[in-house]
DNA sequence: TGCCCCCTGCAG
DNA sequence: CTGCAGGGGGCA
């Protein structure tokens, strides 16, 4: 579900919460969700986060460190209510925002923390995931290494982009986008919205697009991404933020998820099409 | 590089 | 009922 502007979002959330608490106690309910001995995370406080691609690392004070990943419909729901330990029941009920997220049928995972505050990891499709590693590993991990620069990184250039292309030269401009190892954070929202602004059809095969029009889209990915943030992302779906509000960016689409509505450059229907067996949706008279 | 799959819900 | 869903790993 949530691609960059949502993951920071909830980043940017959860720091406000959680750095400086320390964690209590951890409720695994779907093993499935969470690797790791829990037990080694008792006792660590908070001391940063940081997102990288989609994913959010929690550092914690002794060299461990969480690595979550929402894919489709992860949500993290920070909750103040004290909580008893022993019990594992919270005082007093949800505030009326988060009374909607909590806890429900898909809360998979429970931060409790010492002198108050919970953290609901929630995720209805159990895609998502939380891993410990030590804080050292992370840098390593090939999910990690892996990644090509953030989008607001200055290391992203049409020159970048070139390199990438040559490699792979069959492959089309918005598989291009969409891989995590050319581009950290966006994903199928994004790239269909960026495309749109810079004009270049998703179909296209990037080894055809000219360099002026790389120039182009690294500045509408970051113009609709920035956009995204601060309307709070996009809830189409699933998402909101840590304190269970949703976004307002899905009533800015253009052509995302906009199949038969007038293009609002020309007027002409917008088409959805597959690539890379992800819905793509585009205008087919201004994007060529 | 393309397809299947993880899982669940919802729109048509 | 079928098809679709914003992610991405694994397989041929």
């Amino acid at each position: 579900m949530p691609e960059l502007p949502e993951v920071e979002i909830i980043k940017r959330g959860l720091e406000q919460k959680v750095i400086g608490r320390t964690i209590a106690d951890i409720e695994v309910r779907a093993k499935k969700l969470f690797q790791g001995e829990v037990s080694l995370v008792y006792g660590s406080k908070v001391v940063s986060l940081e997102r990288k691609a989609k994913m959010i690392i929690i550092n914690l004070d002794n060299n461990y460190s969480l690595l979550l990943h929402l894919k489709m419909t992860g949500q993290l729901i920070f909750d103040e209510r004290p909580c008893d330990l022993k019990t594992r029941v919270a005082g007093g009920h949800p505030s009326k925002d988060l009374r909607a997220c909590l806890p429900n049928q898909f809360t998979h995972v429970i931060f409790r923390f010492k002198g108050g505050g919970i953290l609901f990891f929630n995720d209805m499709r159990k895609f998502g995931y939380i891993k410990l590693y030590k804080t050292v590993e992370i840098p390593d991990l090939k999910v990690i290494a892996d990644l090509g620069p953030d989008p607001f990184d200055k290391a992203l250039t049409p020159e970048y982009l070139m390199s990438k292309i040559v490699r792979r030269p069959k492959i089309k401009i918005k598989q291009l986008i969409m891989d995590q190892t050319v581009i950290a954070g966006v994903g199928n929202i994004y790239a269909d919205e960026s495309l749109f602004c810079a004009r270049i059809s998703p179909l296209r095969i990037a080894k055809d697009v000219k360099r002026t029009e790389l120039v182009k889209w690294i500045d509408c990915v970051r113009e609709v991404l920035n956009f995204s943030l601060t309307h709070g992302g996009s809830s189409e779906n699933t998402y909101v933020n840590v304190e269970c509000k949703k976004g307002e960016m899905q009533n800015f689409f253009k052509v995302y998820r906009q199949t038969g509505a007038p293009c609002p450059v020309c007027g002409s229907k917008i088409i959805r099409t597959v690539v890379g067996g992800r819905g793509t949706h585009y205008c087919n008279a201004c994007q060529s």
